[in-house]
DNA sequence: TAGCCCACCCAAAACGATTTGAGACTGGGA
DNA sequence: TCCCAGTCTCAAATCGTTTTGGGTGGGCTA
């Protein structure tokens, strides 16, 4: 009973509770609940009364007791493959700032693309208790195991469908922005257009956008000008020197992503072409890395912080249950962005 | 009463709870909570039984009611300024790596270093019950108001001390560095050597350093030659065309950030000047950046991820029990990275 | 057989809020 | 005087754990 504490406490960090504060202001928790939730009517002088003694106090609602009560955690978790690649971080702010103002906090969770950190992670902020989550992590989220019942917390994907009938999807539409690329190096007269593509199962949408583009140019490509990278500028190097080496040497290549396009550009500057000149090269992702490179590299944007900002809202939308229906999907657009590589 | 659930539950997210797993195991919850913490012995047979009650209900304990109760959320809370800039994304990687083993898990949160949002978001994870607290957030941590009575949660400054009984910090030692930066700058024999300061109040070590070796190498600086940058590429852009277009034109520029220093780079090559032969420019942090650029940035290292790895196991030291004393300090070495632009 | 000690296990009280059925006051009208 | 509707307010149950003081039974010694 909060109204016999002992006033010698020295160090004794007493926290106020709901209690506290109904003591104080001569009235039940009850009523202190509800001046503070609204959810049922109370006298406008005693609510005057309960907030004299809020603040008097300094009352502050313990979240964990209500998170516990209600079930709602007003958190949100999103799990990316790396915090540290700009990409992620830029995505994960999108998010946050759609949901800050509603109250929503987010939880984030870097799973290195490794499987058995996704599923530990994912269990974790299931724990937790977090209201939704939001995937970004590779393509691999469908092979993610939910638990049995657990068709219950808001889904949405980044980059990925999944069969869920809670799950929404927020895609931009890699395949639409490679067929742009593609088929602006071939208007610009190249010739000889290879492709760094990702590593095996990733990055489909935007071997195929390559694909679609060259064969609508009547430009075949033959096999050894389609070559893979880790998406990290090292496989992009490697990759590129590989190209570099062949007998028909390409005089344009499109990477799958900045990091593998910057190292490309690394292969270009030491073997002493100039760039595009001698051979262009396109990127995907238009990181901020694109615009500090020599010369500026032409991207395909990725736009991160729309697609988190897009989890965000579809997220909010099932939460606070402005929406409950069958999963939806938004595509965003990646546009091509000219600079000076290509 | 957890016996009787009607088995025509269609969609109903019936959880589990330890009650369930006590019937099922035919013993008490308090029983099945003392197999899982292991704060008192069952006998052997019975823990079997238990094991195979969780197994088969797939049991998992509620975080939220564990947190109402012992008060530990295993969850640690850091405040950084902006996680889309690369050295905080790193820094937080490096925490959250810190103490994943451990079972805790971070919250990010970006305070955009204003005030009110830090103001704002110390609350919001202070009344969400996080364990422990990691500012990163600028200098402005000892401005932080901390409510009565908080002197029970464990904070940790990243990049500045603050009074406060419980709180450990860890620190760069940024004048170390920028002496060694300056006195590297003077010993390759530049003669009128400026620098490009953060905002006011801001960065000052790295100011004190760059002037001890200044007055170390008998280098007066002219006040014409300390401008002022806003931390950013354009803001270091800005700075250096006021310092090139001196008539007392720096042959050499400290940055106090390597965004400032490419910003400064990018004015170097508008004006044909070729670095580091007409123009030596040195940089700090040694973000992914410095080595996209050519040439590459010569710069000092600030050691994010162990920033954040070093306050993880502060914050984990205390949580854990492990340590409980005064305020620690451990400043972490700076080095100077010689590359291509000094 | 009484006495004692262990080794185990349980009941019940927290933790701090929300929720809801029901009681206690008003006035006003019949 | 009685009743009713309307407004507030309260007590008690609940969320799913952890925590402890205590109870139960068996084995051992004397």
């Amino acid at each position: 009973m909060p109204r016999s504490q002992s006033t010698t406490s020295l160090a004794a960090p007493v926290r106020v509770t709901i209690a506290h504060v109904a003591d104080r202001a001569g009235v039940s928790p009850t009523t202190v609940s509800h001046v503070l939730s609204g959810k049922r009517v109370v006298g406008e002088s005693t609510r005057q009364t309960v907030m004299d003694a809020i603040a008097e106090l300094g009352y502050r609602p313990n979240h964990v007791a209500r998170h516990l009560r209600t079930r709602q955690s007003h958190m949100l978790a999103v799990l990316v493959p790396d915090i540290t690649n700009p990409f992620y971080a830029v995505l994960t702010r999108g998010l946050a700032d759609a949901v800050d103002a509603a109250g929503y906090g987010t939880f984030v969770g870097s799973t290195d693309g490794q499987h058995d950190r996704e599923r530990k992670l994912f269990q974790d902020v299931m724990d937790r208790g977090v209201d939704g989550i939001v995937f970004a992590s590779g393509e691999l989220a469908s092979e993610i195991t939910f638990g049995p019942g657990d068709h219950t917390t808001p889904i949405v994907c980044i980059g990925d469908h999944l069969e869920h009938p809670l799950c929404d999807a927020v895609i931009p539409d890699d395949e639409a922005g490679s067929r742009e690329a593609a088929a602006f190096l071939a208007r610009q007269g190249y010739s000889r257009i290879a492709m760094i593509q990702g590593p095996p199962r990733y990055g489909t949408g935007r071997t195929t956008g390559f694909r679609a583009a060259m064969q609508a140019a009547k430009r075949p490509v033959p096999a050894e000008h389609m070559v893979r990278g880790d998406w990290t500028r090292k496989g992009g190097y490697q990759a590129m020197q590989a190209l570099m080496a062949l007998p028909e040497r390409p005089d344009a290549v499109f990477c799958a992503n900045d990091l593998m396009a910057i190292g490309a550009l690394d292969v270009a500057h030491e073997l002493g072409l100039s760039v595009p000149e001698d051979v262009a090269i396109v990127g995907f992702d238009d990181v901020d890395a694109a615009t500090i490179v020599t010369p500026q590299l032409t991207t395909v944007r990725n736009p991160a912080y729309d697609l988190g900002n897009a989890a965000g809202d579809l997220a909010l939308s099932r939460l606070t249950g402005r929406y409950r229906g069958a999963g939806r999907t938004v595509v965003l657009p990646c546009p091509l962005v000219e600079r000076g590589t290509a």
